[in-house]
DNA sequence: ACACTAACAACAATGCTTGTCAACAAGCAA
DNA sequence: TTGCTTGTTGACAAGCATTGTTGTTAGTGT
């Protein structure tokens, strides 16, 4: 994701206001690495703005992602996560107990689909997903 | 999965009751290779049983899943997938337009997290989505 | 400063899934 | 068979994440 000046020139070229609620977004979202859900981003959001809404977090979130600037997960976690990282091709690993999500660079060759299953099909994306449980979460079971 | 004998004992097995509401989710996800909707489902047994509920599929769907006889995926189609193949380790194709779900079969090697980000993390499962569109919708753009 | 209109906050509504509970029926033993 | 025990059913309400609605506010280019 680019740095907030760069965002409110890119959004106001679209027609887009940069508000200071999405300006605040901005900057929570800038080198996080943490896949926030909305809702988090919502709540550390009302620490310096008591009054912003959820439906303004998802409102800016899916502008961010229509610019290409977010990737927008479902890891089947229940509720969504927000990835700044679209530099770099990577995969999650996710663990089941805590929800903590890490991120794994595409290292392996080969993935794709055998040629003959492909027939009748267009892949545009691979979504890979590890499933597991990191060390602090697999001691306490 | 088993059919609909080997799972009536086996739900006996484990004091679970064998009603005509489940024999009838047995027939249907028996061989149905189209990754269906708890909904669809449940329009399908409607068709025989005008008075089965939705609550009593997902109540069978989720007996059938901790027997390890069906597995339940989510693909971020809004609504989970019941896929009754659990015999053969495999990944899917999904046609973000139509929402058909196709098996596509391990053939790939190498498919594991580096070393080096696995530190600190057990990985007990591997799930890979491959999105794209099937002709029939491909051709329809 | 002005006018135009996108974005805001508040609130209601949606869609999928689960909780509640009284009536029911499957399974088992006598 | 018969009756008892207990899991299951169906109807309905509730939960949770996300989106729709709407009157008002405020960003933007002029
Ligand atoms: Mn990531
Ligand atoms: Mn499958
Ligand atoms: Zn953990
Ligand atoms: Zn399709």
């Amino acid at each position: 994701m680019k740095g907030t000046e760069a965002l409110t020139t890119i959004f106001r070229e679209q027609g887009l206001r940069v508000t200071p609620q999405r300006q605040a977004i901005f900057r929570l979202l800038e080198g996080d690495v943490s896949h926030p859900t909305v809702e988090s981003l919502f709540d550390r959001a009302r620490a310096d703005m008591p009054t912003i809404s959820l439906k303004t977090v998802y409102q800016t979130v899916h502008d961010l992602e229509a610019l290409g600037e977010v990737r927008v997960l479902d890891l089947g976690t229940g509720s969504v996560r927000v990835d700044p990282n679209v530099e770099d091709d990577h995969h999650h690993l996710l663990c089941t107990t805590c929800g903590r999500v890490r991120d794994v660079p595409v290292e392996f060759d080969g993935l794709n689909v055998p040629i003959r299953y492909r027939r009748d099909f267009t892949v545009d994306d691979v979504q890979v997903i590890f499933r597991g449980h990191c060390d602090h979460c697999f001691d306490r079971t």
